[in-house]
DNA sequence: CGATTGGAAATTGTTGACAATTTCGCGCCG
DNA sequence: CGGCGCGAAATTGTCAACAATTTCCAATCG
């Protein structure tokens, strides 16, 4: 924890992206409450705007609230409920990737291009907190430059599934997998980047 | 606004799902920003509960947030947008049906009875704001019957659905359309559910 | 006359204090 | 010895005040 080291307070929703990653790395006990006082002292800042991330995540279901109780971490999701969510998931990138190919420009090439080489790194480094990251920041970067409406949607389906398996399975793979798509889309090839899309969420 | 009559003051929950009606039927102009201290006022509480509020609704798409500037109405979605987020609820709401149809016991029989008959007074009141709020309940009942997991996902779904259309069809259909599905439900019949369910959503 | 800049007003961001609720340990009684 | 209140501690819920930021308007300058 090396966020204390620095004297700057965090925002909102700085805080908010630092507790997603440690939910999705399984950071915190499923059982026990995660604490408002705590987590102010942690971040340096007071409870609020740790109410604030709570609701997020609550909102983005990696949080569950209870009244007057506090929120705990929510339960894994089953294998068929991962499913249905692959599915819709895999609908709503395709239509974002289509769009993404028609309307984006060189400085987003070059952006998705930065994306992917950090998305290496984080392979490289073996670190799953990097990795989950970094994988999150590639696709949502199609998805959010495509729909900021389908955006939100996508970020709950993409957290509870990376929660389901903090393990990913191989990053020679993932590697692969993810050039295969950005490849095809900056080739502008609609067909063929949905289709690795498709090998990718499975 | 008869809310104001009421001493009492509201929870979070309750002034959530008030905004959250207010949105769907059209209440607030695209263009103004809400204010916090108007709703507070308006609600009888501080400014604290109204943010919280905000920030539930702005995950779930019906508001955008910018930083020091407050939340907007987010612009209607595009047909497309529309199509997909169609296609994804469908999955969803599939899923949830046929999980329902195995898990429910008579209370969710009964549960599930009263509240098509609310549906039914809705339309017969010609209600907008009514008519979406027990819509809103009827799916919502078997969803989250079904899975609390898929349920945030479902509500953020259905609200920017029903946020592009505040017009329903007709509603002499729409309760047709609802009965289907719930009598199919009873029966336990599946596919005949999913069948009228995938009639209800296009 | 239009652009700019300065400051006042309005609004959001954050905080610490207090109220309401839950949790937990301890003594008490059967 | 086990269950039952009861009260203290811990925790969440709410609030009002203050800080930081944005917005708006009017005075000024080119």
């Amino acid at each position: 924890m090396n966020e204390n080291t620095l004297k700057n307070s965090y925002t909102r929703e700085q805080i908010c992206e630092i507790l997603r990653l440690d939910l999705i790395t399984g950071k915190f006990s499923h059982n026990l409450p995660l604490r408002e006082s705590a987590l102010a002292k942690r971040f340096n800042v007071s409870r609020g705007p740790i109410r604030d991330a709570f609701l997020r995540l609550t909102q983005e279901g990696s949080l569950v609230y209870e009244t007057n109780r506090g929120v705990r971490v929510h339960s894994a999701i089953a294998d068929d409920e991962r499913e249905v969510m692959m599915k819709m998931r895999l609908e709503l990138e395709s239509y974002c990737i289509a769009q993404y190919i028609i309307e984006s420009g060189p400085q987003d090439h070059a952006k998705l291009k930065l994306l992917l080489q950090q998305f290496k790194n984080a392979c490289g480094r073996e670190s799953l907190r990097d990795l989950a990251q970094s994988d999150l920041s590639l696709h949502r970067h199609w998805v959010s430059r495509a729909s900021t409406n389908l955006e939100p949607i996508w970020l709950g389906l993409a957290v509870r599934i990376l929660m389901k398996y903090s393990r990913l399975a191989s990053f020679e793979e993932s590697i692969k997998e993810h050039e295969k798509i950005v490849e095809a889309i900056l080739l502008k090839n609609v067909k063929s980047a949905i289709d690795a899309l498709s090998l990718n969420l499975i």
